[in-house]
DNA sequence: ATTAAATTTAAACAAATGATTAAAAAAGGC
DNA sequence: GCCTTTTTTAATCATTTGTTTAAATTTAAT
């Protein structure tokens, strides 16, 4: 037989090996469903280095758990604080962005979703998100773009749920919307493509369409 | 002691008891994450009757998936081919109707989308969702409200995400806006409430402030 | 009341699964 | 080359978990 052909880029190590399996398994099946065989399989590694490695399934997905949150929100960290764009700059840099992470990793929105959900306390140890959200350059923007005085706090959270709602959403509906309208994962993916310009209109046209403030129940009810 | 005082509600059957439990715990765990065990413990019932009266776990859980996936998408059926309601009464009643639902059982959403994502012809196999939208008044409706004639079909497509979206996504992202904003649930659910009124305001005006078809790359593509 | 059917229970089984062990193989240092 | 350390392997363990069984209890019919 000839000897083993050089590939280019050398084959990473069996611990980031491990890792890149956990997390394809994790991301598909969850962390109940998946079983660490599932996972030593796809690794093409034998079962026992999981446990050499990560010591037990749990710290292994905590470690997958908490680069995948960092990757989902340490990005929106620094954008919502640059105090050198506009606020409509900022919504087209966001929109970017998320879009473009989405499309390369479809899942992650119900992953982390599903975690958050089964334990909500982590997330806030992790990521210190509220402080992060209501401390941030771009609150007070979203203030003066829709007038500084009688707009309520509730109204600002309605609009911000709008848009990573309009961002997310149709990742996590995904599957059900190939299902419904028969698309390719190619005419999907085209159409996140054409949100990246539709998403910020959508945006502006939200906040240039200032609602009545007295849709909103909560005035006094809620303060950032 | 006294003898036992009759409840005026009559106590469920125990076949009721555990559909009850398992549609509970299933929600909330997911299949993979939830227990036989768990589900006997929460029905207050012994574990073996799980499976006198519904065979298997697998079985038990096909049961409550259908029952669930009928309960979210049948009134839609109704709803979205009714001749005699306009455009914007629809998009009233559909945002009533599922405001109203979702606010009873916040973790529809995500427990249906987990189960599409695991397993996505089933939905297909039970509701034939692809051709009752297709073939809906509703969907003259809204080409007719957009112009009817050189807006492409990805356009529509774009829209309904938008919809379906702005009345879901505030309940799947319900645990993660909770920790980012520091809402209680009451909070929570008066914003949802609030949106009974604000959803069909942003439809409006998205369908008012019609976009450039020039956005759109999928004109030739997809065909409804 | 007697009997048959339906329901419930405690116990146990068998397969799946996360984890461990002890030995083998490979890698690295001198 | 020899020794030590690191990595890998096959086998096994201990627990969990879905399911079954056979007996006990309750319900319903005659």
């Amino acid at each position: 037989m000839s000897k083993k052909i050089e590939i280019s880029e050398k084959d990473p190590s069996t611990e980031e090996k491990i890792k890149e399996a956990a997390r394809k398994v994790f991301q598909k099946k969850g962390y109940a469903g998946t079983r660490t065989r599932d996972i030593a399989d796809e690794a093409g590694v034998n079962l026992a280095l999981l446990n050499y490695y990560f010591r037990s399934k749990e710290k292994l997905f905590d470690l997958i758990m908490g680069e995948t949150m960092l990757l989902f929100f340490q990005s929106l960290k620094a954008l919502i604080n640059n105090e050198n764009t506009s606020l409509q700059e900022k919504m087209q840099d966001f929109t970017n962005q998320y879009i473009d992470l989405l499309i390369s990793q479809p899942q992650l929105p119900i992953f982390i979703l599903n975690e958050i959900q089964m334990n909500p306390k982590g997330l806030s140890e992790r990521m210190c998100l509220h402080q992060v959200v209501i401390g941030s350059y771009i609150l007070k923007q979203f203030r003066e773009d829709l007038g500084n005085n009688d707009i309520p706090d509730s109204a600002l959270i309605q609009m911000i749920v709008n848009i990573i709602g309009m961002l997310v959403f149709p990742f996590i509906g995904k599957p059900l919307l190939k299902e419904i309208f028969n698309l390719t994962d190619e005419q999907f993916q085209a159409m996140m493509y054409d949100r990246k310009k539709l998403v910020p209109l959508w945006i502006e046209s939200m906040f240039s369409n200032p609602i009545n403030p007295s849709y909103f129940t909560l005035i006094q009810n809620i303060k950032l």
